[in-house]
DNA sequence: CTGTTAGCGCGTTCAT
DNA sequence: ATGAACGCGCTAACAG
């Protein structure tokens, strides 16, 4: 940009140095590990920063330390609120701290959960975050081989690369289709949009429940790879509709699906939850105050946001988790849509 | 987290030289300006790169060249379906590319986006992109000092940094609820959540038509910083409802409240769009299939990111857009949610 | 077209 | 508690 070329490139530490009248190396330390310097010239290190304006250069620490700042963030998609909201408590938790996160936007590929791992081992990370259980050999090896602190997310399992948090999506499932149960519904199907590796095992503990209660039925289950929206939930819902007119209750892979499934019922004047109940998942807040509302399984992806962090702070500090594999659970919210017999008020 | 301190930390670009008998400084050559070399010692290159699995270090070809493949984008939400949208587009585009993107969160706060342009300012990026055309001196001045493209998106004006793309909000708002006047609609409201910037100039565009019209009142303006989110939505409605019982329409700042406030009419009886006709901005999916649908500001975030990122590209190849300011424009959705006589079928 | 040399700014030895 | 010297991996500048 600047057809100048200064040879200086930088404000560096040899600057704030002379400024204060010491060595390079003291300076360092005085920003760095100001307890083992004497007070006198931590102050003087410290006024010398302030009216020269210094700031460390990330490229040269990373360099010189073969360590990084970076937490690597790898998630599914950016577009879906439940990552909005993860990035959100990673965001915070790491606002004036030590780290800086970096998100990896994989669209449901594995390949290019692959191709990114690849990219922040290049750049040595203090850490890495990766959406759910299902990553790949390869994927796997590369994240042992960064040696720094893994955190899956979103769900938890047996096998973790190192540590876990997250809530079991099965067992939400089953939460979710034995309250339907619990409220009279019988011809219960479900709704899938995209059906990522979280959506099938919401989809397995729908089956494991229904068949326990000898209410199975294959055609009442309407799923597709697409990505979820609120639109889609209604073609899908319409589609289950046409093949099985007997339908009275669907659960709802998430809450964009749910509500797109709602809004199909009023368009065919279906009463909802009288005629066909509805069973949402992830809690979003406008299910909370649709007309009728939507009951839904609430998770709890900002706190995982936040938590992801500090279980990888104390793992570089030294103090790893008691728990390396944190199980959030998650909460049956109880609304209208699932009320056959109109007794409570809104959720 | 290995506790064997191998002297190796890497593996450099030497070792690929070696491996493939030329000097360092040619491998370098052969891998960034492959044009200027021999293609026998480029195949031999990049067979012992392909052999090797080397890898080259960002940290050192940043400090080295005293620039970096980052972008710096600095957004005041993630949570916001508007800014994931364009954070999608920005990812996409960067994709595979020669940069890398690392978001900054302000949340709406003007003093964090100074904070966060000095935290990029230390990383020499390649390029940034910014929210809005509100800047403080303060970050106009670090912009500029930044020496790199700098580009303002989703809105635009009259005195960019460097470059810009977005909409005319005021002109946005105006459209809305010119809209509204035509269909007959008279005690138009206003109803304003966060009532960031964008949202200050759609009240802007709003005020204008009714004052043209004759028809403003601000006892029908009701806004409030908290963030936008349907369940505001619904209670900023029941606000307006309760204070002015003869309106007869909204023009909502988003589509979240938008969306709440559709949900309120239902909940108080009120019809939409017979009684009350309501318009959102942004126009989110789920907008197009509620019952009724409602009428919406079309904006393009995603396009914008993408574009973002071709700006700076160009920029920095010499090519600078022969537009430095683009104005995207906007397209009114109309639907039901306006439609006082039912005349049209949903959009 | 290729090689040599000399740093980029910082952190990590070793000394004192 | 402080300092000198060296090197992290790469690229810029100048030779040839």
């Amino acid at each position: 940009m600047s057809s100048k070329d200064t040879r200086k490139q930088y404000l560096t530490l040899n600057d704030v140095a002379r400024e204060a009248g010491v060595s390079a190396i003291t300076a360092s330390r005085a920003l760095r590990t100001p307890d083992i310097v004497s007070s006198k010239t931590r102050a003087r290190v410290e006024a010398a920063v302030e009216t020269l304006g210094y700031v460390p250069n990330p490229a040269a620490q990373a360099l010189a330390s073969a360590r990084s700042r970076l937490l690597g963030i790898i998630i599914p998609s950016v577009t879906n609120q439940i990552f909005a909201d993860f990035m959100a408590g990673i965001m915070d938790a790491t606002e004036g701290g030590r780290f800086e996160p970096q998100f990896g936007n994989t669209r449901y590929r594995m390949q290019r959960e692959v191709e990114l791992l690849r990219l922040f081992a290049t750049q040595r990370p203090a850490g890495m975050v990766v959406t759910g259980i299902d990553q790949s050999p390869e994927a796997r090896r590369i994240l042992k081989q960064m040696a720094c602190p893994v955190v899956q997310v979103l769900e938890v399992g047996s096998d973790p690369i190192d540590m876990m948090i997250g809530c079991d999506q099965t067992e939400a499932g089953r939460a979710a289709v034995r309250h339907l149960i619990d409220q009279g519904y019988r011809r219960i199907g479900f709704l899938g949009a995209r059906m990522d590796p979280r959506a099938q095992r919401r989809l397995a503990g729908y089956r494991d429940v229904l068949a326990a209660a000898g209410l199975d039925d294959p055609s009442l289950i309407v799923t597709t790879p697409q990505p979820s929206s609120a639109s889609l939930g209604g073609r899908l819902m319409a589609d289950l509709l046409a093949a099985a007119p007997d339908l009275d209750a669907v659960f709802c892979n998430n809450d964009d699906v749910a509500l797109g499934a709602l809004f199909e019922c009023q368009r065919q004047g279906i009463r909802v939850p009288s005629q066909v109940g509805i069973v949402g998942f992830n809690d979003l807040d406008v299910v909370s105050v649709s007309v009728p509302s939507i009951t839904s399984v609430r998770t709890h992806r900002y706190d995982m946001g936040v938590e992801a962090v500090r279980m990888i702070e104390a793992a570089i500090d030294g103090n790893p988790p008691a728990m390396a594999v944190i199980n959030q659970g998650f909460s049956l919210m109880i609304r209208q849509s699932t009320q056959r017999r109109p007794e409570n008020g809104a959720g």
